[in-house]
DNA sequence: TATTATTAGGTTAAACCTAACTAACTAAGG
DNA sequence: CCTTAGTTAGTTAGGTTTAACCTAATAATA
């Protein structure tokens, strides 16, 4: 019982690893390694958002809007971001990212699918299956 | 083929959230919640150490000795830390992790732990059995 | 005298703020 | 239709606080 439980850990802990360390190389070739946990968190919302302003922007993550600017001219000089001037209405900006910009926010996720191309690259089909069916057991 | 990979990728997702609030949870029960991870780092160190002194600290982190001292100083109000005098030289002191030090740099492994029961808890033990098997082959 | 830790007095950068401003839109009166 | 006054979106100027570092000088012990 105890030596399963060191088993799952090693399997487990070795999972994790290959994933962080997918993350962090995705930090690396955009050249940002350290990026705070902060900045990535704003570009998710950006990313998650869509067609956001800077009012909007800051409504959501409750700062003030000098805040926004300040934070959206860093994210420009990292090349995560850029303005988009709305057609309709000259006064309004939307934050849009770059293709650096999406990339760190969806890291994370990148890491994942990088992760499961491992996992599909050593188990065959069957195999695949039955981890699906154990995993989904776990409530 | 799709289909498979988008099912790891819901059953890992899982996995890592489930982990990921156990960590969450630890450091809000050490009354801690944004701790920067620098000073988790640094306790991992402390940690990992054993004897450690703030010269030897200081040089580990190539750090300069006063930013040792006042980073001690900074845990010690948090109550992570506390200074043991070396019986055997006056000059001496170690530093050591309190309850709660030893909580926070160790949360990402007990979240761990903590998973693993899920796990356990989850499956039976030919299952628990399978799913290591399964996981070694990850290279 | 040499070593260990501390104190005093800094710097830099992140992450926030308020107040005052400019540019662009909107609506009301002439 | 045009002007003007008011509103709204974002920016600039000029702050604060805190983390995370530093050097130089000092106190206590070996």
């Amino acid at each position: 019982m105890r030596k399963q439980e060191e088993h799952l850990f090693e399997v487990l802990d070795h999972l994790l690893r290959v994933r962080n360390e997918c993350s962090c190389k995705i930090f690396s070739e955009c050249g940002l390694p350290d990026m705070t946990v902060k900045q990535i968190a704003y570009l998710k919302i950006i990313d998650e958002q869509g067609d956001v302003t800077f009012s909007r922007l800051a409504e959501i993550t409750r700062n003030s809007k000098p805040t926004i600017t300040e934070m959206v001219n860093k994210f420009v000089r990292m090349e995560c971001v850029y303005r988009e001037r709305c057609p309709d209405d000259g006064r309004v900006l939307y934050i849009r990212l770059t293709e650096k910009g999406r990339m760190i926010a969806n890291a994370e996720c990148n890491a994942m699918h990088l992760l499961i191309e491992q996992l599909m690259d050593s188990l065959d089909e069957r195999e695949q299956d039955l981890l699906v069916r154990l995993l989904e057991k776990v409530r």
